[in-house]
DNA sequence: GCTTGACTTAAAGTTAACTTTAACTTGTAT
DNA sequence: ATACAAGTTAAAGTTAACTTTAAGTCAAGC
């Protein structure tokens, strides 16, 4: 089964020019031409769900272009990218923890709106929030480029 | 207690310049100015977390610009925020969802490559990609703006 | 009293990831 | 055979979210 472009955007759901983009950085290095076409195969559609795996944990482009060259390589790259694929894994694992303690910051705030809502005003949850659940949350940098040293602060967020 | 702008940076690994960027962005309506200087308290530190919980979410600036000036105008936005936190919850909650797929695509790479390695060749595992785990985790269009109709190629993708 | 470091502003610069434009080609349907 | 929809390229444009720069203010320590 081969899909063209259009085919293939309308399924995941982005803009041709979007995929065009992405051949032109590199990343579709097995999609062929038919009088000048571009023709996807199943296995590039599958490589595709990977790219958005990728795309989602923010992976940056020319990092996955590394990797499609790493592939291209061959056997002799497979190490490496079993160590990038380990690395991003953990990316997800971390992400997902973050979020999870992102969720409960924000049940926190439904709680809080359900309350004021039924009390017709924020002022009764002025004492409540200095002892609210959300202080348990840990503080972790959303930047991650000043990394090693630790946030020595975090015990002022009591 | 209260906390300069660089004090603030330093606890959650911002530079300074985000900082200042997002009090030009009305991000910050309630950190007043000493001597011309940002003076954060503490209320304003628990602010920053919920921010970053934004942050975190990709929700844009300008959308938490909107939150922040329904907070400013009081109790009679309470329901209007509560349905902004509700519709965020939501977000968080898709979100970890489908990083949870991304995990199980990535852990299915991982084996994958340990296979690769072992046999020292990735031929091997050709037919078994066919058959992968993969293949059960579903397609989720990364771009949500062209919402609406579902993915009627879903079933192709067996 | 002078240097230093941390702060201030407004404005310009940067970057990534698309998106649009313009000019063109190709395949299919009437 | 002619229109039209969908494809092509290269290049320019857009957007968000910072980041840097330049020129200045302020308080503390020597």
């Amino acid at each position: 089964m081969t899909y063209s472009i259009g085919e293939i955007a309308e399924m995941l759901k982005v803009e041709t020019s979007t995929l065009r983009y992405y051949d032109q950085m590199g990343i579709f290095p097995n999609v062929k031409k038919v009088n000048g076409r571009r023709v996807f195969t199943d296995d590039d559609f599958k490589w595709l769900r990977v790219l958005r795996c990728m795309k989602k944990i923010n992976m940056p482009i020319k990092k996955i272009q590394a990797y499609v060259q790493l592939a291209q390589q061959g056997d002799q790259t497979l190490k490496e990218r079993y160590q990038m694929i380990l690395e991003q894994k953990n990316v997800i694992k971390k992400e997902i923890e973050e979020l999870q303690k992102c969720y409960q910051e924000f049940e926190f705030k439904e709680w809080y709106y359900q309350t004021a809502i039924e009390a017709g005003t924020e002022k009764i949850l002025e004492e409540v929030v200095s002892n609210a659940p959300t202080l348990d949350v840990d503080i972790i940098p959303q930047n991650f480029k000043k990394e090693g040293k630790e946030n020595e602060f975090s015990s002022r967020l009591g």
